[in-house]
DNA sequence: GTCTCGACTTAGCACCTACAGT
DNA sequence: ACTGTAGGTGCTAAGTCGAGAC
């Protein structure tokens, strides 16, 4: 039988699991430091909680019950052929749903156009009634259908599966030659290309838009990449870059783009109907019996390759993927999967203690690429969930562990003391733990072990501050990491020190490496490694700025507004960046006529105000008429004074998110229980906070969490 | 110990689409 | 109804980290 395995529910548990104990020791042995209002968590914990828990899994259990009366957990509710295709029922039925919510929609709108006003109001409200109903319906459909895998009981170590079966990887189409009036030109003479030589330069065309098929780089890679396709004639000719000419091929895409985004609305659905049918081919596995969505079912096609940053291999052909490349993995007593005609799997296995369907090496770096399932599977749910369990139980002993390290700081030992500094700057400042990198494989990008001593500027004065380290680096993705920040004296020396006789180049911490301080880390708690306090910081800085921003009496755009500012904190924190939108300059710019335009207006009401209040009392109070005029104008003055305000805020809004991407905490670093409990404690639907995927990523969290969750 | 490889998470960008504001 | 924008989605690069070979 499952044993449902939720933290909260562990003093109930037959057989806590790992995750259990923890939260149980965590509860009680709250830390001094705790915040008020945590405190009074704990102080109900003991009796109230415990009957709580009981409630708790009773409701649990008598759920789980009717579940498996109508849905045999052997799947056997499918229907019966093994064959993937069974699975389609279900999302065969969604599309249909969905079809016909857009015929809807769509003859709607059709009689709209036909008889502007008279039918139109009671057709939609029918349709609208009959389209919610569908819809909560489906919603229904949806939450009974879940696999509810965190009420299962974990496989042993290691095993990730008992059965998965699935249809392999799509390969992108194959290439189609240029149609016979699109000419590449060397040295002005026109010139037909071999197919293989041809689709290399397409891809090379397809890109003269962008920026960096001017870059010297860039350019040389393709060059070199380009000639290796090249027939022993064309190489003899094409020896100079500079003397293609594209523009044709360019000008031939270019056009293709164009004609896509014109087509017909039919030719439109035909399209997305035929990837849907990919999708429900594809785009699904079954894993012990559960039917699961795959992340990327698709090999990645073959293209230009664009690293980050200055990459030194941008430019060089990523090739196709060929399936006597691609290795399957599945169960022993699946359906193999079929390879494309005429070709073979490179091999089949059956290893049940990972978690890909089919991968392959990349030619540009000789990594490996995965396909793998969706977030919102049991596997990646699982580990997540299981990340964010480790985190809480860091925060269990994070002041110890900072002890360790503040004292760790005076070693005699250079190991230590780099280790130390290393530890600080990750806890304080969320670094990342930075493996060492090849030279000359990748862009020159540092974490925390890897900082050079040309990253950092020391200032025993700042702008008031004393002992202020100055970052100054490229980080993951080549993003900038600027910060000033002060640190305490024992740091400041300390980094002095390791600076001494060192050139800029030379690393910083040159006594240590990731490898050794998460041998150290994971001897203060097992499982502990860098990552872990990037993601305890960021969910407690959640959990502390919800608890700071928001108040239960506000209303629910204030909320948001808050939780929105919480994120921002955190993605802060984690210095998550993005380019700044290509129309941000345009439409701040709109924005600011906007607030300029109403700032005018504001002044124009304002003297019209005042003249109304003059004419009002040169005549005296008694003319009713001026009376309700000024009341007028003042009111239009408030009103244009409000939504001058709403703008501004929006402005500020905008201009702080320039640079900030909020995303990538939320889904990566925010134990999504704390917005579970916030939304549930600030009656706020969670709706507002994740959107679909979001929800289905996160299933686990909103089904298990209650009010009190406390991160 | 050091290096390499494999597996997995984290990351930003380009596109597309739905929706809010006029 | 129109349009600009934010937000959703797909894509795949770029990290982290443990294990095992040497």
């Amino acid at each position: 039988m499952h044993t449902p395995t939720w933290p909260q529910d562990g003093a109930k548990s037959t057989k806590p699991n790992k995750f259990t104990e923890e939260v149980i020791n965590e509860k009680s042995q709250k830390k001094v430091k705790t915040p008020k209002a945590e405190i009074q968590q704990v102080s109900i914990s003991s009796d109230a909680l415990k009957e709580e828990m009981e409630n708790f899994s009773t409701k649990k259990k008598s759920l789980k019950r009717k579940r498996v009366k109508d849905e045999p957990k052997d799947g056997s509710s499918h229907s019966v052929s093994p064959h993937l295709k069974r699975k389609t029922d279900e999302s065969e039925e969604e599309a249909h749903e969905r079809n016909s919510k857009k015929r809807i929609e769509k003859s709607v709108k059709k009689e709209e156009g036909d008889h502007p006003l008279p039918k139109k109001p009671k057709r939609t409200k029918e349709e609208r009634e009959e389209a919610k109903l569908l819809k909560i319906q489906k919603k229904e459909e949806e939450e009974k259908n879940r696999w509810r895998w965190w009420e299962e009981e974990k496989y042993e170590d290691g095993v990730k599966w008992k059965s998965l079966e699935h249809n392999g990887p799509y390969f992108p189409p194959e290439y189609q030659p240029l149609p016979d009036d699109v000419h590449f030109y060397y040295d002005g003479k026109k010139m037909k290309l071999s197919a293989a030589a041809e689709e290399v330069a397409l891809f090379f065309a397809q890109m003269l838009d962008h920026e960096y098929t001017t870059k010297k780089v860039f350019r040389e890679n393709f060059f070199k990449d380009w000639r290796k396709e090249m027939s022993p004639e064309e190489k003899s000719v094409i020896k100079d870059l500079d003397k293609c000419d594209f523009s044709e091929i360019h000008a031939m895409h270019k056009a293709r783009v164009e004609a896509r985004k014109n087509l017909s609305k039919e030719e439109k659905q035909t399209l997305k109907e035929a990837n849907q049918k990919i999708v429900e081919e594809f785009g699904y596995c079954l894993l012990d019996h559960h039917k699961e969505r795959i992340g990327n079912f698709k090999i990645e096609p073959p293209g230009l390759f664009r690293g980050r940053g200055e990459h030194p291999k941008q430019g060089m052909l990523k090739k196709r993927i060929q399936p006597e490349e691609v290795i399957i993995n599945c169960s022993k007593d699946a359906r193999i999967p079929d390879p494309p005609p005429g070709h073979h799997w490179k091999e089949v296995r059956h290893d049940n203690t990972v978690t890909w369907l089919a991968s392959w090496t990349e030619n540009i770096q000789g990594a490996i690429k995965y396909i793998m399932l969706n977030a919102n599977s049991k596997l990646k749910g699982e580990k997540d969930w299981e990340k964010y369990e480790i985190a809480r139980k860091l925060k269990s002993c994070v002041d110890d562990i900072r002890d360790t390290y503040l004292r760790d700081l005076k070693s005699k030992e250079m190991v230590t003391r780099q280790r130390a500094v290393a530890l600080y700057f990750i806890d304080k400042l969320a670094l990342r733990a930075g493996n060492e990198k090849e030279e000359g494989e990748t862009a020159d990008t540092v974490g925390c072990c890897s900082l050079r001593v040309e990253h950092i500027t020391l200032h025993e004065q700042l702008d008031g501050s004393k002992c202020v380290v100055e970052f100054d680096f490229l980080g993951k993705d080549s993003i900038r990491y600027y910060n000033k920040v002060p640190v305490i004296s024992k740091v400041f020396k300390s980094l002095k020190r390791f600076m001494d006789n060192k050139e800029p180049g030379d690393e910083l911490f040159d006594r240590l490496n990731t490898s050794l301080l998460n041998k150290h880390l994971s001897s203060l708690m097992p499982g502990l490694t860098a990552k872990v306090f990037r993601t305890y910081n960021a969910s407690i800085t959640l959990q502390q700025q919800l608890k700071e921003l928001t108040n239960k009496s506000d209303n629910e755009a204030e909320k948001l507004l808050s939780y929105n500012r919480a994120n921002r904190a955190v993605a802060i924190l984690c210095n998550h960046q993005r380019a700044p939108p290509k129309t941000f300059e345009q439409s701040m710019a709109n924005l600011q006529a906007k607030i300029d335009a109403r700032k005018e207006q504001l002044a124009l009401a304002k003297s019209e105000l005042k003249q109304a209040k003059k004419e009002a009392k040169d005549k005296g109070s008694s003319d009713v008429k001026l009376q309700a005029l000024v009341e007028r104008k003042k009111a239009a003055v408030k009103r244009c004074e409000e939504q001058l305000l709403k703008m501004e805020v929006q402005a500020t809004d905008r201009e702080e998110n320039k640079q900030i991407a909020l995303g990538t905490s939320k889904l990566n670093y925010l134990d999504p229980r704390i917005s579970v409990a916030w939304c549930k404690n600030m009656d706020v639907p969670i709706e507002k906070i994740y959107n679909k995927t979001q929800r289905e990523k996160f299933a686990w969290a909103i089904d298990m969490t209650e009010a009190d969750f406390e991160f």
